[in-house]
DNA sequence: ACCTGAACACCGTTCAAGT
DNA sequence: ACCTGAACACCGTTCAAGT
């Protein structure tokens, strides 16, 4: 009961103007949780102790709500690729392998929002921002790839297919963690941080030996 | 209305035994259409003129449908490459290149049922002949791997390591292609196969310049 | 053995009504 | 402006009952 220069905290935070976060928060415990199948529009507002109709005053529809989940996962991937690339400023190749460990990372630490910011959504169905996120994603990969090219680093192919391999590459490692196909596939969990190494280091110099 | 040796055919197909083949076809089907999303087992019953309850007689729940459905795309993927390498059987390097390209071009054809073999499901919903099937799958790739590797033709990493490697970018590749990714990303959609190519050789011959 | 129809709990969405 | 409660059409699943 300290006075003084604390402010009271409102009893239930929603009805002032945040319950959209709230909303957005809870829906991503739950997806994490149950999976996108177990995650429905009802059960978040019972976790935000709000009517099952007050959503829609913050968003059209449920798709809408999973594609500011799909978006918030793309923002958090840029900035994840940045920052990793971010820490070898003179060594582009390093740069690169480091952000494709960022990559592998993440989306272990969120399998489901992983799965649905990839294929999860119809695409059609995301607005304008929730599609630039994912544009802004792609774009920091290929910056990153751009540096090495532009340093003389790579064989001659335009960026965006240097770029796309290179996505390719980390993405579908990052989609079989994600999906433990691989867990069950290899028969053992190797540690993913170990494996997405030698999967860059094989993409960097290719899989023939010379 | 000719008799002779022609059978009559059953006004209703179903009834007889192969209700469980027409659901299957009919849910592959809609899955493709709609989505999973839009996949309702009701659905699936109405499209095969039965009640509701009938699928019950077939499959344990749901899930189990889409399960199959999942075995059947696995089968069908572990065919598909095991085909195209054995079109090069004096040429692992052009045996992997080639299966990479059949799975790409699977996925193009499918992109629900791929976007549901790889993360729609939780694996441990799938029963042991569904898993078995994955895994199948797996074992063709890594099989077409071992062929290269035990000829020398790889740079010194156990089978699997080089395998995943190769899974991980062709799946990736298929994965950004099955949702669109690419198409938005790149700005102009190139020809699967084209880009499939391109990503294969940077694979073997690796990014960096040598 | 195989299918139906009713029933139940749940869901997404809408809308008049409340404050 | 923001939320509620009732309502509607739909869904997954179960179960007694029919042939």
């Amino acid at each position: 009961m300290t006075a003084g220069t604390s402010r009271r905290r409102p009893p239930a935070a929603y009805h002032h103007g945040n319950l959209q976060q709230t909303l957005i928060k809870g829906a991503e415990r739950l997806l994490e949780r149950d999976g996108v199948a177990g995650l429905s529009l009802r059960a978040v507002a019972r976790e935000a102790d709000v009517s099952h109709a007050a959503p829609y005053r913050h968003f059209r529809d449920k798709t809408d709500l999973l594609g500011e989940l799909v978006r918030t996962g793309f923002d958090r991937l840029a900035t994840s690729l940045a920052r990793a690339a971010a820490r070898h400023p003179g060594d582009p190749a390093a740069a690169l392998l480091a952000s494709g460990r960022a990559y592998v990372r993440l989306a272990v630490a969120s399998p489901n929002l992983t799965t649905l910011m990839f294929g999860g959504l119809d695409q059609n169905a995301l607005n304008q921002e929730q599609r630039a996120a994912g544009d802004r994603a792609f774009a920091t990969l290929v910056a990153i790839v751009e540096r090495g090219r532009s340093a003389g680093l790579y064989r001659d192919h335009d960026a965006l297919t240097l770029a796309v391999t290179a996505w390719s590459a980390m993405h579908g490692l990052a989609t079989l963690f994600t999906t433990q196909s691989l867990a069950r596939a290899t028969g053992s969990r190797r540690a993913a941080d170990e494996l997405a190494a030698a999967v860059g280091h094989l993409l960097l110099h290719g899989l023939l030996r010379r």
